[in-house]
DNA sequence: TAAAAATACTCCATAGGTATTTTAT
DNA sequence: ATAAAATACCTATGGAGTATTTTTA
């Protein structure tokens, strides 16, 4: 027995007419005919009545069909399915993120994602880019968006975002009146705030080694863990901080943004994962991550 | 596709390894990995990961493998649910019955065929013999137990049993010590106890017409409904009966039983039922009760 | 180098076509 | 007389076989 069998019952049973199913099925009648007959014979059942002039489903007929077309159904849609899995459509994702994205690149990447995939159930988790890196492995999360770059053969890495540090000062400080871009150099006596090297490592030593190109090195006033702690404290004229262009957006009030003249370094955003997942979800997703940045870039 | 792509994949899937798989179903391997590659390819997905040394599922893969298993085991289910139907092993019949059967014929036929097809769903009807044929046309009944015969062409009506009248008498009556058959001339001038015409047409025309040839018209004393009614009523002396044989074993108690001499008639059982009716279950009950009721014949 | 999948080809079984017959209305 | 299924016969697609090659552990 094949699904041709199956097929071309469910369509002389809508029929009740070999000739007309025949046509369906653009086919000749006595193949269709044969067909039939040898369902019927490998089962065992007459599945119809057949006069020369007239034909009806028995009973194992009717009870059939209705089986048949659950079957055929059921066969499409796994089809559909498994098709929609392999374009991406459905399935599951867990992204990984550091804290500084969180304001600015993340959303609007998920924004996107859930607009076009709203059948991928997307897990957000935040981690530090080691701890991410860490959870590729794993397989506890499937996308990294992290702003350390790995040496790791088995993860593909790639930077969807470059962006310069700037100077974040307090409203009030002396600087903050000077409109074009600032050599670092100036900052040498000022008191910084930074956060800890632990929590940020790639941030911490992009600073540390920023002043020390310039020939100095600054005066750490405060570590803290979270990049918004360090504007809430500049905020409040504890010091002064360099900060990745984009967390400008996270706190406006009484913090004054100055660009770095000749500014060297840079905050590298990139997305991770692992270099043979083949999982359709994951690629669909590193696409929309590539298209949905390149405005960001510009 | 064909049911053939499904099945092959399932055992590569199970097997995970062509040559295995070939193997299991007894074909080379180079068509399996053809047919395989049919099947990914109408599909537009990768069902397996395969290298040269190893071959594992897609995640579409196994999804699409418990799918396919489900469909397969439906597809079993399906055509063994036609079979069954169609050797009468599930379904469900309405079967007619006359009074008279109720004690004697009808219970070990029923008590057979519940043995034999406990899938099938029995319905039991008493009706009389012409509210059965009735019953039959209008398809409430597929089997019909009766005496009537009847010269309808569309109805299939086939004799289970015959048996002789004997006379029924209360147990001092002065019959009732005779022990050879009893002429029934004899009977003239006694009481008869009958059922009415209406409920029992066949054994009210056919009490009337053994006395006629025997010369005499009954007297009767009492018309009754049902037949052991008729019974009771001899037990309590009120007159005597003619009867089915089989009635004896309805009432022992102060009735006595002598047999005819030279009977002439009959009571007829037989079954009957719509001749165009192919249905399994209807077949297998004609037949069981063919062979449930040859030994009560004897 | 050994094992497994892929490739190349060959063959024949059978799905499907055409022509015709049978049968019921 | 007509319509519809069955029968008879033919053709050719493609499923399955054998032999061989490729690839990787």
């Amino acid at each position: 027995m094949e699904l041709r069998h199956l097929k071309y019952f469910k369509t002389v049973a809508e029929e009740l007419h070999f000739g007309r199913a025949a046509r369906r099925l653009k086919m000749a009648q006595p193949p269709l005919s044969l067909q039939i007959r040898q369902l019927e014979e490998e089962m065992g059942v007459l599945l119809f009545h057949r006069t020369k002039r007239n034909v009806e489903l028995s009973e194992e007929g009717k009870v059939f069909l209705e089986k048949v077309n659950q079957i055929l159904e059921n066969l499409d849609e796994a089809i559909e399915t498994v098709r929609r899995l392999n374009r991406g459509e459905v399935g599951e994702i867990a992204v990984g993120f550091i804290a500084t994205v969180a304001y600015g690149i993340l959303p609007t990447i998920i924004k996107h994602y859930r607009h076009k995939y709203p059948e991928v159930h997307v897990e957000l988790k935040q981690l530090t880019s080691a701890e991410q890196l860490k959870a590729l492995k794993e397989e506890t999360i499937q996308i990294a968006i992290l702003s350390e770059p790995t040496d790791s053969e088995e993860i593909n890495f790639e930077v969807i975002r470059k962006e310069p540090f700037v100077i974040a000062l307090p409203k009030e400080h002396p600087l903050a009146t000077e409109t074009s871009p600032i050599e670092l150099i100036r900052l040498a006596n000022e008191p910084f705030i930074i956060t800890g090297r632990k929590a940020n490592q790639n941030h911490y030593d992009m600073v540390i080694n920023s002043c020390y190109q310039e020939g100095f090195s600054p005066i750490i006033k405060q570590e803290t863990e979270e990049m918004f702690t360090v504007l809430s404290l500049v905020a409040a004229g504890i010091g002064i901080a360099l900060v990745p262009s984009s967390m400008q957006l996270l706190l406006q009030n009484d913090v004054v943004y100055r660009n770095i003249k000749d500014c060297k370094f840079n905050t590298v955003t990139a997305i991770a994962w692992i270099s043979e997942n083949r999982s359709p979800v994951v690629h669909t997703f590193i696409k929309l991550v590539r298209d949905s940045v390149i405005p960001i870039l510009s």
